[in-house]
Order: structure tokens, then C-alpha cells, then sequence
DNA sequence: ATTTCCTGTGAATATTCGTTAAAGTTAAAC
DNA sequence: GTTTAACTTTAACGAATATTCACAGGAAAT
């Protein structure tokens, strides 16, 4: 059964173009010109495979705005984001998305095809394992899956910045060992930062578990060098 | 034998940059310029690390192509990704990683191969234990994991400081040897320390294995000479 | 515009660590 | 047995480090 592939572009040539060259390659296709069209259409169906130009007329979020109506509806929806301005790219980060990719205007045709295929596999793979094995890595009472950048502590779900998840993916990476301050630097934005804003940053993680965990204490300061994910026994 | 890092990134001042550093540290290296010829090599002979650049040529998801490949070959692999955006990292999703590292660029070469020798430790410390045996040295009843920073006493955990695990640690290189206050000495951050707070180590160290133990007795003194770690019969 | 959240800094305080000093105890040497 | 040197134990101090709190600048949300 042919994949559905929708599209959302408002400029008409362009989204003819893509259209075309989507159906050649044996895709279902459905295309919309706005947001409230789109999002009517996705409230009856969702497709596949979702392509968004972030920018449509004046709103220059739109894209965005579908993303999250559609990761709400489906969480591992694959997305291609379509952009004339690289600066966009990096408020993709901030988006929680399981397979995404951005593509900067203008695009070849033929490569576009190649990362919808490519995108399709990906997510094909993960919903395999997702539907046999477990998705996420557990460390004791914690789960942390990579591909849903989501954690949870006792079977609650904890909601952590994009930086204090890195940080704490590197801290349990490998689970009791100790981790260096340098280490955990490159979790961050910048490459060079002060200790004291990995501090911080500990701080607010181990609050966020205190918050749903009176006697949390899994994350113990190693002194002088950096921080471990303690494993109780 | 040396450790073979294969490395994968098409601009060619970085990737001899590169190579000139990771030869330097010991290593032998092959370097590859775009994913064909990498997966073609791999084909044949794996390495004992990656070391992928996410973005190759118009390729922007080349490095993760390449890593599922060698982790559906070898899924313990040990990889590095270099990214020169932060955004790029938290496309990782879906892959399940087992020793990985990202570094941003522009990255120093000590760093790198800092990086490198880390993980081919864990990567080394984890084959071992999978293998069934243990990644900590065993010492009688002590266990001591240089590579975790960690130290238990019958399945204890103990709480060292830096320069008691140092010290610990020339401690119990040789079980059963006397150790000099001169080697000992060695565990300190000052070169030239009296002899007195070699001592006064020695009573903190035995402290916190006789808080677990009461009838602890393992570290002998050497009358005019240093200390010992007597193994028990 | 206002508010909130995220990230990183700075400053005040609290804690830990490494070292030395001093007094008590043990071991070797004469 | 006395003396001396070396170890043990306790205490203390300064320096380094961690924690906590407050806040600034920017991005995002309302």
C-alpha cells in the first residue's frame, strides 16, 4: 500500500513541482497552501509523512505550528522541513520530533525523494522495535529514550530542557561511572562554559526529580571532576 | 596491537588534521571522504572506533546512515560524532548507541584523542564484562574500577577522595608489596608532601573501609618504609 | 507588551579536601 | 630499660569546590 505523503507549501509552483515528483516516485500525495487548511485535513487523517514549509504568507511559524499539532496527534510522524534561511534550522532543536530532517530552498527534486525514502525507513525501523522491544534505556528507576527525548523517574514523566537532557544523557551514559566536567560541557550550546553552569544546570535537574521524588539522590558530585548517576543497590 | 579508528569526514585540512593527531597518539587510522567508500571498506574489516562527521558533502544525515550500518554489524561499536551543529546531535534518535560521544567542531586535537582513548576504555571495560568477566580489579575482597573512579569493600561501595583513590590505587598495583612513601607521594597533587600526611591518608582510607568493616586490617605498615596491602588468607 | 522559560553568570554561603601540627602510642636499637 | 625514631590519632586551618540563590539576556508563548 502506497505511503501518504502530505505537503504544505503555499507557493504555488513550488508545490506543484514537489507534488509531481513525489507521485512519480509512487507516493500518495495530498497538498495544502495554509495552516487552518492543513490542519482541518489532518483532523479527519493523518498521513505518513509530513513535508512543511515553515514559512507560509505572513506567518513565519507555521511550519512549527503544524509540527506540534501533528506531534500531538502522532508523536513519531516523520517531518521534512522546507526553508530558505539556515537560521531557522536551530529552532528545530527545541522541537521534541522522533525523524526530522530540514531541507534548505532550493532543493533538488531526486534528493528530496531520497530523504522521504530515507525518513520512511527510519521510522519504519523504530516502529518495529518499538512495537517488540523497549525503546528506551532503563537505569533503575529511570528511563531515558533517546528518540522521544523523554524521561521519567517511577513511571512519571519528567519534563527536561533540551540542554539538561543532554547532560543527563551523558551523565547515565554509561550508568555508575563518573563523568567529567569536560565531559559534560559539550551538552551545552557553547563549547566553553563555566563548571559552575554545569552546577546549575545538576541543580535544576536533581529539583525537577526531587519535585516527584522526596528522597531522589541518584546524582552524586564527585569532587573536583565532575559528576555520577549512582546506581543503588 | 594498535587500535584501528576509521574516520569519515570530507573536508580534507580537518581530516588530515585529524589523522596527523590520532597517528601521533599511537593509533592506526584509516580515513574515508564520503560514506560509499567508508561502508565499502567496513564491508571487509571493521574498526575498533568511528569517528563520523554527520554532514558529508549534501548528504546531512551520512554519519547516521553510517553508524546504523556498523552498528548492525558490530553493535557495540564505540563512535564519535562531529557535528558543528548542536541541532544535528539530537538527531540521533534511533539509533541505539552504545559508547558514543559528540563532539562540536572545532574541536582540539587533544581533546579528540582524549575522547577516543576514553571510550575504547569503556568500550574494552563493557566487552569484558559481557564476555562475564569484571571491569574492576579484584583484590580479595576489595574491588577497584579505575575507569568508573569507583571502590567497594565486600560489595560495599566506599566513598574515596581523588588522592585517597590514588593512593589506593598505587596501593594495591602490586597486592602484597610494600609501597614506598616516595611512590605513594606520587597520588598527590604537590610533588613534595611530608611524610606525616601520607599518614594521615592512610587513617582516613582505613577509616572509611573500617566504618563498613570492623575487623578491617589490610593495610599494613612498613616500619621506615611506607605501606603495604596485605591479601588475607 | 507582558510574561514565561531557558541558559549561563556572579556572589554568598556551606562543604569538602589536602596538608600540617601536636600529642599519644608503638616499634626498633642500643 | 631507656632512648629514639616512626606510626597513630585527633584537631585545626586555608584553599578549593559545591550548593544555593538571584539575576541578566534572549527566545518563545500568551
Amino acid at each position: 500500500m502506497a505511503k501518504r505523503i502530505a505537503i504544505v507549501e503555499d507557493d504555488p509552483d513550488q508545490r506543484d513541482n514537489y507534488v509531481d515528483a513525489i507521485i512519480k516516485k509512487g507516493y500518495e500525495v495530498n497538498a495544502y497552501s495554509n495552516r487552518k487548511q492543513a490542519l482541518e485535513s489532518f483532523d479527519k487523517d493523518l498521513p505518513d509523512l509530513a513535508i512543511l514549509d515553515i514559512i507560509l504568507g505572513d506567518e513565519v511559524d507555521a511550519g512549527f505550528e503544524i509540527c506540534r499539532e501533528l506531534l500531538s496527534k502522532s508523536p513519531t510522524l516523520p517531518v521534512i522541513f522546507l526553508t530558505e534561511r539556515i537560521a531557522e534550522i536551530d529552532k528545530i532543536s527545541g522541537l521534541r520530533l522522533g525523524a526530522w530532517d530540514y531541507l534548505p530552498k532550493p532543493i533538488s527534486l531526486d534528493y528530496l525523494a531520497e530523504r522521504i525514502s530515507s525518513l520512511l525507513r527510519i521510522n519504519e525501523a523504530r516502529v518495529q522495535t518499538a512495537a517488540g522491544a523497549v525503546t528506551a534505556k532503563m537505569v533503575g528507576e529511570l528511563s531515558i529514550d533517546q528518540e522521544a527525548l523523554l524521561v521519567s523517574w517511577k513511571n512519571q514523566a519528567i519534563n527536561l530542557s533540551g540542554t539538561e537532557f543532554r547532560m543527563l544523557a551523558k551523565l547515565v551514559r554509561v550508568p555508575g561511572h563518573a563523568v567529567s566536567y569536560d565531559t559534560l560541557m559539550n551538552a551545552t550550546m557553547q563549547s566553553l562554559v563555566t563548571n559552575n553552569t554545569i552546577n546549575t544546570h545538576m541543580r535544576n535537574i536533581r529539583k525537577k526529580f526531587e519535585a516527584i521524588d522526596f528522597s531522589f539522590d541518584c546524582i552524586k558530585s564527585e569532587y573536583g571532576f565532575g559528576y555520577r548517576w549512582s546506581i543503588k543497590q
